[in-house]
DNA sequence: CGCCGGTTTGAAGAATTTCAAAGGGAGTGG
DNA sequence: CCACTCCCTTTGAAATTCTTCAAACCGGCG
């Protein structure tokens, strides 16, 4: 990868990740104009109802977008981390439909939707790949509904981190078998439907069968049985789209 | 709405309930090339896995995309219907993550690829409507997830039923408060992370508490009471993007 | 030191699944 | 035209998973 100490370099491992790039594709996404901006968790960068005229890209930290159901319920639609464009949408939907907010301190980078659009008219091939990074977010989503819909609360939370650390490793955020988890347990909760008492439970039985360990001072988790794990977890990677 | 009668029309009607378009835009829609093709229920369209090259119009029926997890649980992650092209995506991401199958008869319209990217580089701007349904999409699989995920199961039903009006009514498939729906108790069920027995007692619940009735010759439903539905079912219209 | 957010534990209760079987309606073949 | 089949719906009852509630614990930070 060239130029990774650029600014914007996340986003080219991203797309770079899942797609190939040119040189010029590079130079073009490395020049987009952006503003940076740091939040800790708790910080809403976008909120429902907005109408955003910028589109946020993730350069560190863990994010989520989610939705309010009745009686104060949140469900977690998403995870978002280093070069991630979470909200491209908003391209193309003017309002949002849920809040996309901080889970851990994070990073992230404004790029006005002008500069977002121009690509996608001037090079739409380079668009294109812009709009992949969107096609597997949604297919991210699918997965996610499957794993809240049609598995067991220990396959779930097992498909999950087999997700994360696959989508870290991606990014380049890896040591050996272990990555940054920073998500609380409540967190994880209010993405995969259930209560934060059963994950307790749940992670402490991953433990316990030695397919994971955790270090609560490093906010990482290291995976201990990585084939055990994807099979508990029901995970096939494919969904996530990443070039091999 | 002009020309409606074409094949086509029903795009035109999709698109133009999710945005304006403009008389080039309707004749540049219109003037795509199709092939017809009917099915039955259980129809695979596309495959998981598969590499199509053309797109999938829906023109009549109800279809579903679904995904399978271990030991042969089935998730449904969305219904579409008349106007719906669920797999705009495969333009984008060349192997399939899921299946496309007919739920009840149907009628699909296949518009190849090459057609669907001459649109998206020559006219970026009719392209972005294009990919507003797209976007839209991803929204409905987002609200779904949150209803799997944090919704009672009588409420995620409501949820549902108030959806599939609402989209009916916006296809222009809808009597008053009478709507076409050909779904199964096990396909709700597929599509709502429960199981069929307690679909079938749900419906129970709703028809005698006067929301729905339901009309087994005809596969309709009736609303018998939409503000208590959307109130049981926590149903906010706003996700599914039409425009008022 | 004491607070605070997050984690852990126990126990009771509720929601939901599973299993098993019967009932109903539409289409098919004899 | 009847019998049969198939798919879907409906019912009952037991078993299980998961939530809820309530409280204790724990570690970092002001």
């Amino acid at each position: 990868m060239r130029r990774t100490g650029d600014v914007l370099g996340p986003l080219v491992t991203r797309l770079a990740a899942i797609g190939s790039l040119t040189e010029s594709d590079i130079d073009a996404l490395l020049a987009l104009p952006y503003t940076l901006r740091e939040g800790k968790p708790g910080w809403e960068i976008v909120r429902e109802g907005d109408r955003p005229s910028q589109c946020c890209l993730i350069l560190d930290g863990t994010f989520g977008r989610f939705k309010m159901a009745a009686q104060g319920a949140k469900q977690i639609v998403s995870y978002h981390i280093r070069g991630d464009l979470p909200d491209l949408q908003s391209c193309f939907l003017p309002a949002m439909d849920h809040t996309l907010s901080a889970l851990t301190v994070g990073t992230v980078a404004f790029i006005p939707h002008a500069a977002i659009r121009h690509i996608l008219e001037e090079t739409p091939l380079l668009g294109a790949k812009l709009l992949r990074e969107s096609f597997i977010d949604s297919s991210v989503t699918r997965e996610w509904l499957c794993n809240v819909g049609r598995r067991s609360s220990e396959s779930r939370i097992a498909h999950l981190i087999c997700e994360m650390f696959t989508r870290h490793r991606a990014a380049g955020h890896v040591d050996q078998f272990t990555f940054p988890f920073g998500l609380t347990q409540v967190a994880i909760s209010d993405s995969q439907g259930m209560s934060t008492v059963h994950v307790n439970r749940v992670l402490q039985k991953l433990k316990a069968n030695k397919l994971i360990s955790s270090h609560a001072k490093s906010k990482a988790i290291t995976i201990l049985d990585w084939e055990g794990l994807q099979a508990v977890g029901d995970f096939d990677p494919r969904y996530l789209h990443i070039l091999h």
